[in-house]
RNA sequence: GCGGCCAUAGUGAAGUGGUUAUCACGGCAGUUUGUGGCACUGCAGUGGUGGGUUCAAUUCCCGCUGGCCGCC
């Protein structure tokens, strides 16, 4: 249940969120933990950074170890010794994904004439080992086949065939335990066309219907009838960047009166300034005592942007993947206008910072800029606003030497920092006049 | 001292008498938004030295220098 405490002027809502494993105040960052874990953190370190729910994958987990396995092991909580809200990402981000052909495939074209390299590749686990692969397009069309009743994958793990229906979504995430469900939805691609997003927005509604009545009989007839221990479902809008689409999208699901509403198909393959009309009417239309939620959404900037639109809830991976690849970001001290940005990125990779013997950020309050993890037990649970490097920190130079060697310290303090830096963002957004 | 083997990018290695000499790591520069990512994409950088054979030598031959191994 959200309880809509104030609005502010410039348009944040701040308010509260409370699910089966306690309350939240919003709006609120969800670190990513695809696999049940934010990479390279520790669930009482993730706590000590003022982290209140973190966001887990309905995909990866059901391929790895299944959720059967979670759940005779005492649920996801139990699992990862996270005691607070969960998360899941239905999976359907993740399917459609695949069908698109990012990340791996999109560094693996592989040509017909090129066949025998395909086999030394990764991709390899997820071809058809009985189809020609003729190339991307053809690949991928074989891993992913949408039909009203569901969806069908490959895992790419090893390649095996696995079905989706809506039912069966809510089914996994009801056995891992969360706190905040996403139902199956369709994510077209930035690049797909108004009759592709009109049947990602036919197919997404007729889902979320068959998942909410779906998890309505089965909270009914099993221990989550209890209001305590009720999670909550979420309906996903999509529509692209098509203002009727998103306009119908949320309209129908609205009328099937969902406990929040998340913003589907920002995040991928769009240019982020596009997506703001969006974003502002989805702020104007939605519900003003349901939280929303931008999925995927995004850099800080983007983060503050939609909170003044109305957007309560926000997860992204560019803070834990960026800070594995060296880069963090620090408070833009150079700011003149309100054009410029609140904070930039540097990559501590770069020469420059070879022996820059300064913390990360000298205005940054975390455990990496500060230099004493652990020091304050577990006394202080939320940052500490405007907290001061108190000169005790680790140097960048320190830090890119690690990152050099690959050492796991080096990602430790990429990570502390930038999701230190989030989280105290959003500390900050709901703390202000 | 004698004999054998070797010398190719910063490092370790391929390969070839004939357009632009290959790979890995390292270096440098980018990319990253509901994590298929300690990833990916670019760029830069090489034939010890002096002769000889040849239309043409990094490649074949000789000397020098340096290294490794064996023998006295």
């Amino acid at each position: 249940m959200y309880v809509l405490k104030r609005k502010l002027k410039n348009g944040t809502r701040v308010g509260k969120l409370y699910t089966p494993h306690g309350m939240i105040s919003a709006p609120f960052f969800m670190p990513v933990g695809t696999v049940g874990s934010v990479k390279a953190m520790m669930p009482a370190e993730l706590r000590a950074m003022g982290a209140e729910i973190i966001l887990s994958n309905t995909y990866h987990l059901y391929l790895r170890p299944g959720e059967k396995n979670i759940k005779s092991l005492g649920g996801l909580h139990k699992f990862m010794n996270w005691d607070g809200p969960i998360l899941t990402d239905s999976g359907g981000y993740q399917v459609f994904s695949l069908a698109r052909g990012n990340n791996y495939s999109k560094n693996t074209v592989i040509p017909a004439q090129a066949g025998i390299q395909a086999n030394q590749t990764q991709q390899n686990n997820f071809l058809d080992p009985g189809s020609q692969a003729t190339g991307r397009d053809d690949t991928l069309k074989s891993m992913v086949k949408i039909t009203d009743d569901g969806v069908e994958f490959r895992s790419h793990l090893d390649g095996s065939k696995h079905f989706f229906t809506p039912e069966k979504v809510i089914d996994i995430q009801l056995d891992l335990g969360v706190d905040i469900l996403m139902p199956l939805d369709v994510c077209p691609s930035g690049k797909a066309t108004r009759e592709e997003v009109e049947e990602a927005v036919r197919l997404t509604t007729e889902w979320a219907r068959r998942a909410k009545a779906h998890f309505d009989k089965k909270v009914a007839s099993t221990e989550y009838r209890v209001p305590s221990k009720r999670p909550l479902l979420h309906g996903i809008i999509q529509g692209g960047l098509y203002e009727d689409l998103r306009r119908k999208s949320a309209s129908e699901l609205i009328e099937l009166d969902f406990d929040g509403y998340s913003v589907g198909g920002l995040a991928v393959d769009f240019e982020t300034r596009d997506m703001w009309n969006i974003v502002k009417l989805m702020g104007e239309i939605l519900p003003e005592d349901k939280q929303r939620y931008l999925m995927g959404v995004g850099t800080p900037d983007d983060i503050i942007k939609a909170t003044r639109l109305g957007m309560d809830m926000f997860d992204c991976v560019l803070p834990t993947r960026l800070a594995r690849h060296g880069s963090v970001y620090i408070k833009n001290q150079k700011q003149k206008t309100k054009n410029d940005s609140e904070y930039e990125l540097i990559n501590l990779l770069k020469s420059e910072y070879r022996l820059d013997d300064k913390p990360i950020d000298e205005n940054c309050g975390c455990e990496a800029c500060r230099g004493n993890f652990w020091s304050r037990g577990n006394s202080e649970i939320s940052p500490k606003i405007n907290a001061k490097a108190d000169g005790g920190g680790f140097s960048r130079a320190y830090i890119s030497h690690l990152l050099r060697c690959n050492e796991i310290l080096g990602h430790r303090l990429t990570t502390t920092h930038n999701l230190w830096t989030y989280l105290n963002l959003m500390c900050e957004l709901r703390t202000e006049k």
